[in-house]
DNA sequence: GTGGTCTAGACCACA
DNA sequence: GTGGTCTAGACCACC
């Protein structure tokens, strides 16, 4: 299985969980009506809570990413990928937005992240 | 007094106070040496418990900010500029990568954060 | 056959099964002593379990839509339609009474229900 | 306190909880950041279990009705009523079209459906 | 076998 | 005191 849960990650592991299913959602490793692994399967596997994961999956359906049917499984939910970017771009604009206030206020500048951008983004 | 407190902030109310207190360093409001407020009295001015403010000192003289003396008060401590500047360096960084990390499985490009920087760097 | 299983729909399979079959007898598809598909043939049909078949068919003549002879197969029993009608009446009494009480507390009024009735109405 | 559990409802106890104190900020018993009683105070109360109840404002929050803070509490959130009423009526058109369509095979038109709301509109 | 609900109890961070 | 996370285990409906 693709998931790994470290207990050094600050991230409670319900959402560990979460995050990487949906990456794989994002990066097309899990298509729209994929079956994921079963609750107990998953739980086995990453030998974590079976309620642990339950609520992992509740989750995802909450915010659509999955569909769960009682018996049946849960399954990947036909989402729009385009607007799951815009939606990651919003957030990376907040994201960035309180980065270059608090850096403001030390004397960073917006080319000091561009720079760094551009050093990270040719380091791959 | 120059804190403002936000219970809808999603941050601790400890991490408000400490935040704005560094930024008010980092940005020479609070020069070195310069006397805080005692804890009772930003206790009453913030309207939150002593604990609170409390913690926050703690914290803060644990990282260096500030040094408690007993019986005197909370002083800033004579911290270099340049080596905070630095060390929020680091921090954009390892933030920057995280979004950068993150946002590839969503097909977002470096060169899109750029165009963000740019957009947010003039809006001021 | 004329029936239709979604995976899908909130309803569990067994119910989707037992709603069809009610409603071709209820509009005369299925008339009185008709012959229904065996379960194995159902089974097969729907590419769903023969126990699920199993389920709906033994709720069905538990509520008295069908007859269950063993090794002959199942009917469909005499049943008055002016009755089910009265039942059925009953039945949207109640869900239209729910509908009404929980509106009101945001202000939907009875006459906002007629509205919605009079334009789903023309628009078949 | 203003809940009522009932085991004979066939509705889960979370959500009767949940549904009890969506109807409180619908009709302005409970208004905007209006302090909800914590959820250990909630338990003792309805005598269920905590977890039941956290479960409630958890799905609560998601939902976007109530906002929590650890250490905090629960708060009511400033909801635009319109909206909660926008909403409601797309639910209500779905559950009478439902009604609609499944009457139809037993001979129920839609003007029954107006008959039964005049006849239980004026009853209160 | 599948997921859904309810329960109990431990441990942690925050005020 | 507050809520958040993780665990275990029981019981139920559905496939």
């Amino acid at each position: 299985m693709f998931i790994l849960i470290s207990p050094l990650n600050p991230d409670p592991m319900y959402k560990q969980v979460m995050d990487q299913i949906k990456d794989a959602i994002a990066d097309g490793t899990l298509k729209p009506e994929a079956k994921l692994p079963s609750i107990r399967e998953m739980a086995r596997e990453l030998k974590i809570s079976e309620i642990t994961i339950k609520r992992a999956y509740a989750d995802l359906e909450n915010e659509g990413y999955i569909l769960t049917r009682s018996g049946l499984g849960s399954f990947v939910a036909d989402i729009n990928r385009e607007k799951l970017r815009q939606e990651k771009l919003v957030e990376s604009r907040d994201e960035i937005r309180k980065i270059l206030h608090t850096g403001k206020r030390f004397g960073i500048e917006p080319s000091d992240l561009v720079d760094i951008i551009n050093e990270l983004g040719e380091e791959e």
